[in-house]
DNA sequence: GCTGATTGGGCTAGTGTCAGACCATTGAGA
DNA sequence: TCTCAATGGTCTGACACTAGCCCAATCAGC
């Protein structure tokens, strides 16, 4: 609000926890994003070590405790690999006061409007830059897939969905913007029942979505975008009030 | 595009570098952006180490570094502390192509889309969501204080006005995402000359995008923010081309 | 069966980072 | 003029993290 919060918000810390932290939530950023499926595997360790630029005694402290944790099943030799075990839980309101409360009420705002920020101002920019016939045949082939998912895969193809809008606009920092911001609310998403209703609305909006950013108008594609989020954001405040 | 780059996207690096490059580089945005204005000084170094989350010695470390480059004079004793000498240079547009070819073509692409993104992302939502009195006297008293300012103060009240918007929103992590835009970009900035024409232009659209947010209408409160900052781009285009 | 490539598992020596204690300097106020 | 609180400057022992190497397990294909 006033000058000392900018500085609280610059001078804020520079690392979120040690190296072991940071990696398991990046990790399991991946896996509860859907990135690598359930049944997929991690790149070898060597590969993933270079990737995530630590060494690979971190990055097997890791995986190892997401193995233990039981999101990972990790098996040796030739065609091994850290495989995915996780599946979302099935979707129960009772957990959702319960991820609320580990979260801190505040922290839920605060990433319910991010998300809505970084996601409206995506898909306006993407509207607004227009798209070539290959970056249209990916939004289209993405909203395809989400549906005809089976019920199993809806959250996963959902994701992918929404990452996408971001990605075509070519901004890697927008695109970690999107992520970072879905990875957020995710576990909220998922304790959200899936009911034919909010399925079929939500497959019409998605629809508006990407009718308004192929139509280039960047306003409707943002509003197309505020009215979706918002639709789920009332309903996680129906089922916590 | 593919699946692949989301796997990029999310395995990316757990740390942009070690702890004193991370550090220096948090000092630097914080001085550059006048969060702490030239002739302010730093909080103490034992303050200020916590407020990071690293040690003591490596926050020296950091700040010696930018001592030595000139940005900071360190002096002993009660009363001492670390000081912003720092003064953003003569806007150049020679220097712009400089930075420009420092950064990365594609880096600076990307840096000025996810500008315009969160930028727009946060002025929606803050008009969407409507403003305490207390808020709009906020909003009110940096777009004056800007419209007064003497030219050498014109880009850091600028970035106070800019970074408002999304302070505002009350999300922390808007209000970073913005900063940290901001910054990626300020180097360029402070190299387009400050033409008076430019500047009545900019204080038309600051005005439009208050009145917009005042309004209470999403819609226009975008627009007016994109178009502010297309403009920008377009005279950093112009400078360079 | 073997074999060899691929993958996870483990060890070690070296470097980065930290917490905490203590020293040195400065200058406002007694 | 002296004092002392606030601040930067320095050192040390402990722990985290890394790079690089070698070992162990697995399994497709010969």
């Amino acid at each position: 609000m006033d000058e000392s919060a900018r500085l609280m918000t610059v001078l804020r810390p520079v690392r979120a926890g040690n190296a072991f932290e940071e990696t398991v939530e990046r990790l399991l950023q991946a896996i509860k994003l859907g990135v690598v499926a359930p049944g997929d595997k991690l790149p070898p360790e060597r590969e993933l070590a270079v990737q995530l630029g630590i060494s690979r005694v971190t990055l097997r402290e890791a995986i190892r405790a997401l193995s233990e944790a039981g999101y990972l099943d990790v098996r040796r030799g030739r065609y091994g690999g850290a495989f995915v075990t996780y599946v979302p839980p099935k979707p129960d309101p009772g957990d959702l006061r319960q991820v609320v409360a580990e979260m801190g009420r505040d922290d839920l705002s605060d990433a319910l409007t991010f998300r809505l920020a970084v996601e409206c101002g995506a898909a306006q920019v993407l509207a607004a830059a227009g798209l070539t016939e290959e970056k249209r045949d990916v939004l289209l082939r993405r909203l395809a897939e989400l549906n005809e998912a089976p019920i199993e895969d809806y959250r996963r193809l959902d994701t992918a969905f929404h990452l996408s809008i971001a990605e075509l606009t070519g901004s890697t920092l927008l695109a970690t913007a999107c992520a970072d911001a879905r990875s957020r609310v995710s576990d909220l998403l998922n304790a959200i029942p899936m009911l034919q209703v909010n399925l079929e609305h939500a497959a019409v909006q998605h629809q508006a979505i990407v009718d308004a950013v192929l139509a280039g108008d960047p306003d409707a594609a943002r509003r197309a975008v505020s009215e979706h989020l918002e639709g789920t954001a009332a309903l996680l405040r129906a089922f916590l009030a």
